[in-house]
This record gives structure tokens, C-alpha cells and sequence, in this order.
DNA sequence: GTTTAAGTTGAAAATCGTTTTCAATTGGAA
DNA sequence: TTCCAATTGAAAACGATTTTCAACTTAAAC
């Protein structure tokens, strides 16, 4: 989904919420599109205070929430005990290979492994709705072996 | 790993950090290996008051803790915002089903899905320690399809 | 353009789960 | 039994998140 798509997308749910477009949300959202994904609610706030320093941590929060609502950002958990948002990019689903050595965030995908979810949940009687694969190890450039 | 071994392996792992074997811990380990597992350190804390009020939530906080340390235990995130611990099983390791509707857990296993992650992983340069599979839908009680 | 009603903002306070502090207590080696 | 270190429970501290509230915008109605 191009930035141009996300912009117009969250306007129109705006409207349709009722809800009034602003000066904070429109710079809110115009960061968390330049910078880069799995921002924390603190690291987007901090981004914006160096151009923005009387924008509110709370407004920074409450607008992700908005962007999480509208569907064009998805909250995510990786276990540093803080959400971060991505942008969502509805056509393709991924997961995420996280390095527990320098942090870094890999996205990845693999038909493979999702068709294989299905077939387990089905062996359960489960319907899938969503899933969380997270593979936690050393990145090429940690790794003591490479 | 029967409760008797899970016993043993605490008091061992007790004894060999030079920490003590008290009458919390016991309680606090036999009802841990009675209930169910995927509990809150909240849930725990309740079931055990029942039977002995004087018992404080941060001893359960920390028995838990200890637990995890000496490995007869592990510590989840369902994305419920609090902590789940349930009694660790070294020989297989296992994925979880969980219903959005009912909030059953179901445990599963697939070596295919395994192997899948560590082929994946390795095509990033990555090599994986752990990973976190979560599949997220309904149940055969709860599906609305069944 | 002005008025108005409703939504929004930022600072501060509240909340939630978790973790730490500390004085009193207990375990267990000497 | 004595003694020191570990443990306990209540309360306070903590960090991330969420809510409160008075002042301020927005945008629709006049």
C-alpha cells in the first residue's frame, strides 16, 4: 500500500468515524510512513519531538491506535515489553526473524509454513483468523559461527 | 516430565545456587503442577490463597521466576498483556492453538513447520534459538462453521 | 466571517502488570 | 542452640499504557 493510499485511507475513515482530520494526526501519520516500521509508540513520539516539540506522547499513542482501527497499521508484541507499530501491507501477510543480539527485524514469508498452520488447526478443529510466527536467533553479522 | 521428577529437579536446582527449600516454594510448586497449565501468575496467586490466604503475590511472583530459571517451567505471552507460565516439557517442544472466543489452548507439534522455520531462517543468514507459533481462531465449539 | 457544538490536544494523573524494597521471619549449617 | 544468609509479605516503585480534564481546534451552521 503506497504512503499516497495510506493518507487517503485513514481521511476517509476519519470521516466515516465522525472524527476530525488534524494538523498532529496528518504529521503523525506523515512520520510513522517516512520512518522506517516496527516503531515503538516512544521511538515515533521522540522522532516527532525533534521537529515537533509540543506534540503529546498521549496524541502520538492515541494515533496509532487510530492507524492500528483504520487498518492501515498493525500492533505487533516481540517480548521487549513494548507494542510497536508496522504498516500493513494487507495483500501479503509476514512474519519476522528478530535478532536477539543486535535487534535487528527481518520480514519474511513462506506459502510452505502458512498452508502447513492451516492443516494443523484443521487437524484440531480450528479455523485459523490470524497467526504469529516469530523466529528468535543471531543475524548473519552476530552470529559467533559465520 | 512427571511432578515427582519436576520436585526433585527444583530442590537439586535450589541446592546447587545455595537458595532455600521453604514451605511457600512447596506450596506454590504442588499447585503450580496441579492446575492446569498457561496460568497467570495472578491465577496461581488466587487458587493458592484459597487454601492458605497468609500466601503473598510476590512470593508467587518470584517461585515462578525460579521455576523458569531451573527449567521445569516457561513463561508465555498470549498477547492478553500478562504473563502465562506452564510446566515445561524438555523433551518435545510445542506450538499453541488458542480460540479468540472461548480462550481454550491447545498444544500442538509439527516437525515439518520445524524444519520449514530453521530452512527459512537460514536463507536470512539467521540461526534460530527459539521461535513463538501462535495460531489465533476458533475452536469446534466456538467456530460459527460447524 | 462568526458562532457553536463536538472532537482533539497535551500535561498530568491513573491504571495495569510486574518488580523491588525492607523489616520481620525462617532455614539450615556450624 | 546460635548465627548468618535467604525468604517472606506488605507496600512502594516501576515502566508502559491509558485516561482525565481544562484549554483549544475543527468544521458545520448561522
Amino acid at each position: 500500500m503506497g504512503n499516497a493510499d495510506s493518507k487517503k485511507k485513514f481521511k476517509d475513515f476519519l470521516l466515516s468515524q465522525g472524527l476530525k482530520s488534524t494538523n498532529q494526526r496528518e504529521l503523525i501519520l506523515a512520520e510513522f510512513l517516512r520512518a522506517g516500521s516496527h516503531l515503538s509508540t516512544e521511538e515515533l513520539y521522540l522522532r516527532l519531538r525533534k521537529q515537533h516539540p509540543r506534540i503529546g506522547y498521549a496524541t502520538v499513542h492515541r494515533s496509532l491506535k487510530l492507524f492500528a482501527q483504520c487498518g492501515i497499521a498493525e500492533q505487533r508484541h516481540f517480548g521487549d515489553g513494548q507494542a510497536r507499530y508496522e504498516a500493513s501491507d494487507h495483500d501479503e501477510h509476514h512474519d519476522h526473524l528478530i535478532c536477539v543480539s543486535c535487534g535487528k527485524i527481518v520480514e519474511f514469508e513462506d506459502p510452505r509454513i502458512e498452508a502447513l498452520q492451516v492443516e494443523v488447526a484443521g487437524e484440531h478443529g480450528f479455523s485459523i483468523e490470524r497467526h504469529r510466527l516469530e523466529l528468535y536467533g543471531s543475524c548473519a553479522d552476530c552470529s559467533p559461527t559465520t
